[in-house]
DNA sequence: TGCGATTAAATCGTGTGCGATTTATATAGA
DNA sequence: TCTATATAAATCGCACACGATTTAATCGCA
């Protein structure tokens, strides 16, 4: 729960707590992205994972759970979708048929340059924050979230 | 998507982004959370919820989803939960048959004082932080929750 | 070579989130 | 009063997350 602050009298008590400021926050970008990339057909975690997947061609599952923190339990259905969307393609790796090759169609790759064209400036109006204060708060987010990984074991 | 700085070389493209590092830092508490909540029978968003509803006595399903920023569609099978679990009242108002009145059990009661005598204290060391970084984190991301509900609507 | 251990991905069940709709109740205005 | 409108909660379907397990393939080592 981690507290800020001791309870203030008429206020939300939930407020004084950081992982529940991380969770609504995570809420609310979700609530902002919806709109912007419906006309995409896409959902926000099947962004991040386009976006993970433009970096490198032929990447496993394994290696782009580790980018987004996510297991193939979580992965295997997103990833089929995206494949059926006819968005990426899944190839069984003939030197060890245990590992799946993940990589962009032709489509998926428009679709991640198109979306990363404007989203993500949309995105950053909806922010209300100026650059400098964007990267700081990133940093401290990331190295929590460093931190709090590690804590827990992954 | 939110960009922080120009895509560095060999990393993950997605740390670049503030939205990315929110998202995974949620991920992460929940990770913190599901051991620490696991001997109580609950989920972080149940804990979420139970530590909402200790504030006051017979709060509506929407004065709790103004609290968690959910609404009927999650909150009401999450409180149908917590009442099998025998932690949570529902009660329709009897001046308004429309609202359902949620209280405590004793149970509940019981269990979100045991719960918030020792769990935050182990997410506060998972954290790693100080009290003054977490202060001005906490601060940061509820002006940036604030800033995108308000974007988005809600 | 063979066989137990390891590894990668997939599968299954449960609990969120949420858009869209429905049900039930209350309110307002002609 | 009667009916249209508004409101609170519930319902439904879909897409995540994730613990636990399963399936399939590879590796290690005697």
């Amino acid at each position: 729960m981690t507290e800020t602050a001791p309870n203030a009298s008429g206020g939300n008590p939930l407020d004084q707590f950081l992982c529940f400021s991380v969770y609504a926050a995570g809420l609310a970008f979700n609530r902002v992205y919806k709109p912007l990339l419906d006309p995409y057909g896409i959902t926000y975690p099947q962004y991040l994972a386009l976006v993970a997947l433009s970096s490198k061609e032929g990447q496993t599952v394994s290696e782009l759970g580790e980018k987004l923190h996510l297991e193939s339990n979580t992965l295997t259905p997103l990833v089929k979708r995206l494949e059926a969307a006819g968005l990426v393609t899944r190839t069984r790796d003939t030197q060890d048929e245990r590992v799946v090759r993940l990589g962009l169609t032709v489509a998926g790759s428009n679709l991640a340059k198109t979306a990363l064209g404007c989203v993500p400036a949309e995105v950053l109006a909806a922010t209300g924050m100026d650059q400098a204060a964007l990267e700081e708060l990133n940093g401290n987010l990331a190295t929590l979230g460093a931190t709090l990984r590690d804590f827990a074991g992954r």
